[in-house]
RNA sequence: GCGGGCGUGGUGGAAUUGGUAGACACAAGGGACUUAAAAUCCCUCGGCCCUAGGCUGUACGGGUUCGAGUCCCGUCGCCCGCACCA
C-alpha cells in the first residue's frame, strides 16, 4: 500500500485556514447569480456543542455546499440565541454575570463549529445579546407599537413567592417551584402583548401556501391556530348573578345540541365564579384546587371531571320553562371561548363525565344512522359523529349542519334585552403573544412610565435602553427591579422624572427576525430592506421539530409586522423547512433501583460474545446494565461529545456518520461501531482515490468511446451522479450515502482488475472525479484533499456540480420481472423499444410461462411499460 | 383527554410512491494474509423444506386490486405536541 493512513485532523486544519485566507464562504450581497440562503436555526450558546448541533449544521452545510457548487449565490450565516434563562441560572449558582457567561460560551462553541468545516460566512455573525442587534429589535418594538400591533393588559403567571420571581411552567413541578419548592401561586400582572391573533386568519390560510414544509408542522399549526365556527349565545340568568349580570354569554361550536342541554359550565377564572367564592368557602377552596393543577390543557384535560353547583339558574334560550344549573367545572379554560359553556352530555365526553359523576341528565338529541329513536342511549360513551337530530322539536329530522343553521338563524332574530340572543362567531384558539418577562438577561422593554402621562414610548434618539452591567443576583427577584438608578430616567414626554419598564421580552422575539438581520448585520435601522427583500424567504430553513409551533409561528408574525412597518416585503419567512430528528444514544446504569445511577457511555467498555452485548465500567471491572435508548441528554450522561470524536475521527467522519443511515427526520441512534464504521469509509476512500491517482492520469480532452467494463463503470458513475443530485435537492442524505458505498464498491472491483487500457484509465478517472465532487458537501475536508491529489488545481468548494451526460443514463435493454399471478417467477430483458406487443410474444414463449400455461391462453396479460409483466392464468 | 406520527432481518434502514421486499451499512459467523494482533481482502447471513427448486414473510386481523411494505377498515404496541425551556 503505497498511500499513508488519512490524517485526518492535520488536513482538516489546512484545509479550513485555506478556506478561510481565501474567503471562500464570505458572501456578497451585490453578487448577481441567483440567490440561495440556507439557514440552520442558531443555537443557545449552552457552553459546548452537542451531537444535535452536529447533525443539525452537517445538513445545512451540505445544502450550503452543494447549492454553491450549483452555481447559486449562497448565504449561509451562524449566530447566537444569547439571552434566556440559563444565563441568569448560572449566574446565581456560580456568580458569574449572565454577559460574561454568555460571551465566553459562545468563544468556545464558535471554535467548536470551526473545527467542523462549515461553510459558513462568518463576517455576518452576531449574538442577540448584542447591544447592537438589541437596539433594532427595540427600535422594531416601538414602530410596532407605534403601528398598533402591541398593547398593555393583564394576565395570570406562576409566582414564586419565594424567589419572587415568574416561573415557567416547566420551573412548576407539582405546584411548587423548582428551586425554591414554595408553593406557586397565581398573579395577575400587567404585560406587554404583541397581537399576533389580528393575525390569525391570515397566518391559518396561509399555511396552504407553505407547500415546502412538512405535513406535520403544518398540521401542528392549523391546530394551534384552532379556527371554529360557533354560536355565542346569551342565557338568562333565572335571578341576577351576585356580579350583577343579567345573562350568561357562552361560545359553543354545537348549538345543534342545544336541546340537548343539561347544565351550564364557568371557567374557575370567570369573573362570576371568582364573586361568588367571596361568599362560597367551598367554592374558593375548589377554585384554588383547580389553579395548583396547572394551566396546561394537557393537566385540565386530563384530571377528573369536578365542579361545584353555584346554586345560580338559567333559562334555557328556545324553552324558557326549562331551567339549567350552573356548575363551576374544572375542565372549561377561560382562555377559550367566553369561559363558560352550555354541556350537552350525550354528544360531549367531557360533559358526559361530568353528568355520570354529579347525575344530571342526558338526553341525547342526535340519532347515529342506523338507530332506533325509541332505545338509543348513551352510556359512558358519547355519541360524537354524524347523524339526524330528534328529540329537539323544530329541529327533528335535520342533519347536524342543517340544524346549526337553523339554530343560529333562530337566536339570531330572538333579542334579549333589546339585543339578539345569538350571534355567529369564528373563533381562534390562537392567543395574543404576552412577551414581558420579570428578568434581567433579555432585550428591555423601551418604554417608559410617567405619572403625568402614563406608559410612554423611548424617544428613537435615545435607544438603545442598554441593560446594566452592575447588578447582581444575591436578593430574589429581578435585578433590573432593585437596580439602584438604572430605572430613573426623564419623561419624553413632558421631561418629569419618570422610571422605565423594568420587564425584559421573551427570547422568542430575538428569534423571530434574526434571519432578517443576517442580511445586514450591520445596518444602522433594523433591517436594509433592500438587502432584506433580496435575500428573503429563507430558501431551506433546518431545525429540530421542538421548534415546529411557537418558533415558527412567531417569526411568520413578525414578518407580517415588519412587512407593515416597512422593515420587509413579504409574509412569509421561510419557503422550506426540514425538521430534523434528534441523536439518540444507548442509556447504561450502575445498581438497581433507587441506589441506581447512570454511567456515562466513556465510562464503560462493551464486549460482544456472539451477539450477547456486555458492559462493564473501565475502571473498575463492574458490571453495568445496558438501558434503553434515549435521547442524549445531561441527565442520563448518554451524551458523547462531538470534540472528543472529532479529535479521534476528524469532522468528517462525525459529519459522516450524521448523514448515513438514518433518515434525517428521523431519529438518529449514535453507536461506536457506526463511527468506526464511517472512520474506515474514510480510510478506503483515501486508498482508492491514492490508488487511482497513481496508477492513472488526470483526464484531457473529450471522453474517449468505450465499451465493456470502462462503459459500464461510466454508466454507474452517471447514474449514481443524477441519483445522488436528486437526493441532495430533495436532503435525502442517507439515500445519497447509500449510493456512494455503491460506486465506491464499483469503482475498487474495476481499479482492482487493472486499469490496462485507456478506456478504463478514463472511466475510473472520471468516476474518482464524481465520486470525490458527490462527497464534498458531505466531508469538504476528505474531498479537498482526495480533489488536489487528483491533480486539479482549483478547490473542491469552488467548483461547479458535475452534470450527468443523458445518453449514458440511457439503458438500452430493459428487465423485466415476470410474474404469474401476482407472484413472481422469473425475468425477461429485452430492448427498451420492444412494443407491449413484443413484450407480450416474448413474454409467452418464456419457459416458465409456457409451463405454466399448458397450452391454454392466459386470462390476462398485463404488460406495464419498463415495469413488470403480469400473466393472470 | 385531544391532536399527530411510526411499526420492514440480529441492528440502522432501502424499495423509482400500487409493480422483483430486504439496496447500502452495522453486527455476527467462516476463510485468506500475519510469528501474533490490528488493518485489509474474500465468502455466508429473514424463516421453513434434504437439494434442483419451492413454500412463507413488511406488528396483528380483515378488505380493495392482475398485483399491497405502500391504499381502505379494525386491533395492538411505541413515540411526539398541547401556550413563560430554548
Amino acid at each position: 500500500m503505497a498511500t499513508e493512513r488519512y490524517n485526518a485532523r492535520e488536513v482538516e486544519a489546512r484545509w479550513q485556514k485555506v478556506w478561510n485566507d481565501k474567503d471562500v464562504f464570505v458572501t456578497h450581497n451585490d453578487d448577481p447569480r441567483e440567490k440561495y440562503y440556507v439557514l440552520e436555526m442558531f443555537p443557545y450558546p449552552s457552553g459546548r456543542i452537542h451531537m444535535g448541533h452536529v447533525r443539525n449544521y452537517a445538513m445545512g452545510d451540505v445544502v450550503a455546499r452543494y447549492k454553491r457548487a450549483k452555481g447559486f449565490n449562497v448565504l449561509h450565516p451562524m449566530g447566537w440565541d444569547a439571552f434566556g434563562m440559563p444565563a441568569e441560572n448560572a449566574a446565581m449558582q456560580n456568580n458569574v454575570h449572565p454577559k460574561d457567561w454568555t460571551y465566553e460560551n459562545i468563544a468556545a462553541m464558535r471554535e467548536q463549529l470551526k473545527i467542523m468545516g462549515l461553510s459558513l460566512d462568518w463576517s455576518r455573525e452576531f449574538a442577540t445579546c448584542d447591544v447592537d442587534y438589541y437596539t433594532q429589535q427595540q427600535r422594531l418594538f416601538l414602530k410596532f407599537l407605534d403601528s398598533d400591533l402591541v398593547y398593555r393588559k393583564n394576565a395570570k403567571v406562576n409566582w414564586d413567592p419565594v424567589d419572587m420571581t415568574v416561573l415557567a411552567n416547566e420551573q412548576v413541578i407539582d405546584g411548587r417551584g423548582w428551586r425554591s419548592g414554595a408553593l406557586v401561586e397565581q398573579r395577575e400582572l400587567t404585560q406587554w402583548f404583541f397581537k399576533i391573533s389580528d393575525y390569525s386568519e391570515d397566518l391559518l390560510d396561509a399555511i396552504d401556501s407553505l407547500d415546502r414544509w412538512p405535513d406535520k408542522v403544518r398540521l401542528m399549526q392549523k391546530n394551534w391556530i384552532g379556527r371554529s365556527e360557533g354560536l355565542r349565545v346569551r342565557f338568562e340568568f333565572a335571578e341576577a348573578a351576585p356580579t350583577g349580570d343579567t345573562t350568561l354569554e357562552i361560545f359553543t361550536t354545537r348549538p345543534d345540541t342545544l336541546f340537548g342541554a343539561s347544565f351550564m359550565g364557568l371557567s374557575p377564572d370567570h369573573p362570576i365564579s371568582d364573586k361568588l367564592a367571596e361568599t362560597n368557602a367551598e367554592l374558593k377552596t375548589f377554585i384554588e384546587e383547580c389553579r395548583r393543577v396547572g394551566t396546561s390543557e394537557e393537566a385540565i384535560e386530563k384530571a377528573e371531571k369536578k365542579g361545584i353547583d353555584t346554586g345560580l339558574r338559567v333559562k334555557h334560550p328556545l324553552d324558557s320553562s326549562i331551567e339549567l344549573p350552573v356548575y363551576v367545572a374544572n375542565f372549561i379554560l377561560m382562555d377559550y371561548g367566553t369561559g363558560a359553556i352550555f354541556a350537552c352530555p350525550a354528544h360531549d365526553q367531557r360533559d358526559l363525565d361530568f353528568a355520570r359523576k354529579y347525575n344530571l341528565p342526558v338526553k341525547p338529541v342526535v340519532l347515529p344512522k342506523d338507530a332506533d329513536a325509541n332505545s338509543f342511549d348513551v352510556g359512558t360513551e358519547a355519541y360524537t359523529d354524524e347523524g339526524t337530530i330528534f328529540n329537539s322539536d323544530f329541529l327533528d329530522g335535520l342533519s347536524i349542519p342543517d340544524a346549526k343553521e337553523a339554530i343560529a338563524k333562530k337566536l339570531e332574530t330572538n333579542t334579549v334585552e333589546g339585543t339578539p340572543q345569538g350571534e355567529r362567531q369564528i373563533n381562534y384558539r390562537l392567543r395574543d403573544w404576552g412577551i414581558s418577562r420579570q428578568r434581567y438577561w433579555g432585550c428591555p422593554i423601551p418604554v417608559i412610565h410617567c405619572d403625568a402621562c402614563g406608559v410612554v414610548p423611548e424617544k428613537d434618539e435615545n435607544l438603545p435602553v442598554q441593560l446594566p452591567d452592575d447588578i447582581n443576583f444575591d436578593k430574589p427577584g429581578n435585578p433590573l427591579d432593585r437596580h439602584p438608578t438604572w430605572r430613573e430616567t426623564t419623561c419624553p414626554s413632558c421631561g418629569k422624572p419618570a422610571k422605565r419598564e423594568t420587564d425584559t421580552m421573551d427570547t422568542f422575539v430575538d428569534s423571530s427576525w434574526y434571519f432578517a438581520r443576517f442580511t445586514a448585520p450591520g445596518c444602522d435601522q433594523p433591517t436594509d430592506p433592500e438587502a432584506a427583500n433580496g435575500w428573503l424567504a429563507v430558501d431551506q430553513y433546518i431545525g429540530g421539530v421542538e421548534h415546529a409551533i411557537l418558533h415558527l409561528l412567531y417569526s411568520r408574525f413578525f414578518t407580517r409586522a415588519m412587512q407593515k412597518v416597512g422593515a420587509v416585503d413579504l409574509k412569509e419567512p421561510f419557503k422550506g423547512l426540514f425538521t430534523q430528528g434528534m441523536v439518540t444514544h444507548e442509556t447504561y446504569r450502575l445498581g438497581e433501583g433507587n441506589a441506581a445511577s447512570w454511567v456515562s457511555p466513556a465510562e464503560i467498555r462493551i464486549e460482544d460474545n456472539e451477539g450477547t452485548r456486555r458492559a462493564t465500567l473501565v475502571d473498575t471491572g463492574e458490571e453495568v446494565k445496558i438501558g434503553s435508548i434515549e435521547k442524549m441528554s445531561k441527565s442520563k450522561k448518554n451524551t458523547v461529545d462531538p470534540t472528543d470524536i472529532i479529535d479521534t475521527y476528524g469532522a468528517d467522519t462525525a459529519r459522516w456518520f450524521m448523514l448515513s443511515d438514518s433518515p434525517p427526520e428521523r431519529d438518529v441512534i449514535w453507536t461506536e461501531d457506526g463511527v468506526q464504521g464511517a472512520w474506515r469509509f474514510v480510510q478506503r476512500v483515501w486508498r482508492l482515490i491514492g490508488d487511482i491517482a497513481e496508477k492513472s492520469e488526470p483526464r484531457g480532452g473529450a471522453a474517449p468511446d468505450v465499451s465493456g467494463k470502462a462503459l459500464d463503470l461510466r454508466r454507474a458513475s452517471h447514474k449514481t451522479l443524477a441519483a445522488v443530485s436528486i437526493d441532495l435537492e430533495n436532503l435525502g442524505f442517507n439515500r445519497a450515502v447509500a449510493k456512494l458505498y455503491e460506486l465506491v464498491n464499483t469503482i475498487s472491483k474495476t481499479t482492482s482488475e487493472g486499469l490496462d487500457d485507456a478506456g478504463k484509465a478514463y472511466a475510473v478517472r472520471e468516476a474518482a472525479d464524481y465520486l470525490v465532487q458527490m462527497m464534498a458537501p458531505m466531508m469538504p475536508h476528505l474531498a479537498e484533499q482526495c480533489w488536489h491529489v487528483l491533480g486539479h488545481d482549483n478547490l473542491i468548494s469552488e467548483a461547479k456540480w458535475p452534470t450527468a451526460d443523458e445518453a449514458l443514463l440511457a439503458e438500452d435493454s430493459v428487465t423485466y420481472p415476470i410474474q404469474i399471478n401476482g407472484k413472481r417467477r422469473g425475468e425477461l430483458t429485452i430492448s427498451k423499444e420492444a412494443s407491449k406487443d413484443e413484450v407480450e410474444a416474448a413474454t409467452l414463449a418464456l419457459d416458465f410461462v409456457q409451463r405454466t400455461l399448458e397450452g391454454k391462453s392466459p386470462k390476462k396479460l398485463i404488460v406495464v411499460p419498463q415495469r413488470i409483466v403480469n400473466v393472470v392464468v
